[in-house]
DNA sequence: CTTTGGATCGTCT
DNA sequence: GACGATCCAAAGG
């Protein structure tokens, strides 16, 4: 596994399985480790990012401003901190369970087209945390129907971060209704 | 449509 | 004691 923002785009069209629940990535956002001054482990392990650091396929779930639950893939190696943040996804299946977890919502798209949305929709919680993604038998599992990453991945700033604002290290499918904004017309990418 | 401010609490300074 | 890898409702154009 290369760095985070290798592996970012390349979660793209991947399945995030939860339960019942299940969910086409369309949005992540790549964390380096220590060289990243706006990733959680630019200042080294804590006991709340501590899962940062673990092996690659790891979850690392963290409380974002005191209410709101995130989901980041670990892209390791060990020790290093590098992760993905999954910021949107299209719902496939358990759209019952996504509905009733997001009581408000009205259109399908805002269903988990966000970072913290994302998490309500598909059940994911602090608990979550450490968990092996690539184990078939994980209660939230990443794996593939067949459908390759986009080669054309849209490249933006990361949102919501106050430093290191320069880098475009955020990923989304060119074209989908489920990211956490719309798609930005005209078009160029680098 | 865009902008603004409040909610809310664990973590680190 | 301050600050978020956010979300939503409310108010203004």
């Amino acid at each position: 596994m290369g760095g985070a923002q290798e592996v970012a785009p390349l979660l793209l069209n991947k399945l995030l399985v939860a339960g019942e629940r299940v969910g086409r990535i369309v949005e992540t956002e790549a964390y380096a480790g220590a060289e990243d001054p706006a990733s959680h482990a630019h200042r080294g392990p804590t006991a709340r990012n501590s899962s940062m650091f673990a092996t690659a396929g790891t979850l690392y779930t963290y409380l974002s401003y005191g209410i709101h639950t995130c989901a980041n893939v670990v892209t390791g190696p060990e020790g290093v901190g590098g992760a993905v943040l999954l910021r949107a996804l299209e719902p496939i299946l358990g759209l019952e369970s996504m509905w009733s977890d997001r009581p408000g919502v009205v259109r399908e798209r805002d269903l988990a087209n966000g970072p913290g949305k994302l998490c309500r929709a598909m059940g994911i919680a602090l608990a979550d945390d450490g968990t092996d993604l690539c184990d078939p038998h994980s209660r939230v599992r990443i794996c593939t129907d067949g459908t390759p990453p986009p080669g054309d991945p849209a490249r933006t700033p990361r949102i919501g971060i106050s430093r290191a604002t320069s880098r475009r290290w955020r990923f989304v499918v060119p074209g989908t209704a489920h990211a956490s904004r719309p798609e930005r017309s005209g078009g160029g990418n680098r």
